[in-house]
DNA sequence: CGCAACAATAAAACGCTGTTTAATTAAAGT
DNA sequence: ACTTTAATTAAACAGCGTTTTATTGTTGCG
């Protein structure tokens, strides 16, 4: 069979994206097969891979859109201005948020890797470096004397602190009574060192 | 064919599982096979299921070794009883260099999920508890007055913010110059996190 | 308009996977 | 010594991602 009439190619792409999206807010990635999304979406299995290079390749691109969500969900929260430490709160409060809605899908974000032979796409880094500078440049208003090493050391312990206790929550690792939420953990991680070091020398 | 004369039962898992964690110094899992590590171990497919129940199972094996491993390494910097601040630092930096080490056994610690028919077994959550427990008391120490819920969390938000570290180290994720490591990343978090922890009322 | 070139899609083949089943045989129990 | 039990293999199975082959709708050109 040829190209159909009723899709065209991108037809194709969106449909399959959205399939495998929606699939990965019920099942995680590991019960989700190409073929499987393939059946759903109405396509055969060489299709998808014609069309997006790889199974692998085609959940990278999921991750893309992961991703942007993501990044929308977090600017979301800056609409209002909040002052520096206000907004730190509020965008890794969002952070913890949107990975509890969208387990599967956030998950695949850390969990996907691809093989030797396939090069992660410089715009996937280039998303997540977004993310970093968005961070530094909070920190920056909150500590206008601080050097350029001390802003990229305190952003990428906040960012894995925040991303540590949110790996925990959403695999329910946390092995806590069930008043202690990651919420509060969130909070108690950025009160503390953002106190500690704030009023530290330089 | 039946039981083989150059082998029991119980020497069967153990070459099994050591072929595999040597596999996995080599190789992510995403790469590691039952058949493979079946040729290589010298048995057939269907002895290992028959042994370890499934190839979940069996990785569930090499974690439980991995986990007890760690926990090893984690024990010998307490072996000449730091002071409990100085401890805490030991055991995290000791827990980031365990993770480069052996990053795809370590990764495959977090990695691994059970199907939903598939039970955790008591004895691995268990594993991961005494971990916990372990921080708790040196919480403890530092801070005598402290309510249990406190030290839940500060064990929490330390073992989650180490951990988070750890994984964008291993996962290579960090974003930084290269004169920014994981281990300054890790003491700046316990030190400053400790520091206003220690220091409020309570 | 017709026809060639192209590109999208399907269908089938491939080699791999983890698991299941059947058959075989060594060891253990009596 | 004979039965029973259990470990092991080999083969069969269903599923996977990918590759190949074949078909056919679409596009562009004369």
């Amino acid at each position: 069979m040829a190209r159909r009439s009723d899709s065209s190619p991108q037809e194709l792409q969106e449909r399959v994206l959205a399939q495998t999206c929606a699939m990965l807010e019920e099942l995680p990635v590991s019960q989700i097969s190409l073929r499987e999304v393939a059946r759903r979406a109405g396509y055969s299995a060489g299709a998808l891979v014609h069309s997006f290079g790889s199974w692998n390749y085609l959940l990278l691109r999921v991750n893309a859109e992961t991703l942007d969500e993501l990044a929308a969900h977090l600017n979301q929260t800056l609409e209002n201005k909040p002052e520096p430490a206000r907004a730190l709160h509020q965008i890794a409060q969002a952070y913890l948020d949107f990975a509890l809605t969208h387990r599967n899908r956030w998950r695949l974000i850390f969990e996907h890797k691809l093989g030797p032979q396939e090069p992660l796409p410089e715009w996937h880094n280039q998303r997540i470096q977004n993310l970093f500078t968005l961070l530094e440049r909070l920190l920056g208003e909150l500590k206008p004397g601080a050097t350029d090493k001390q802003l990229q050391t305190a952003t990428r312990v906040l960012w894995g602190g925040v991303h540590g206790i949110t790996v925990l929550c959403v695999d329910e690792k946390l092995f806590a009574e069930p008043d202690i939420q990651g919420s509060d953990l969130i909070d108690s991680l950025i009160n503390n060192y953002l106190q500690s070091w704030t009023a530290s020398q330089a």
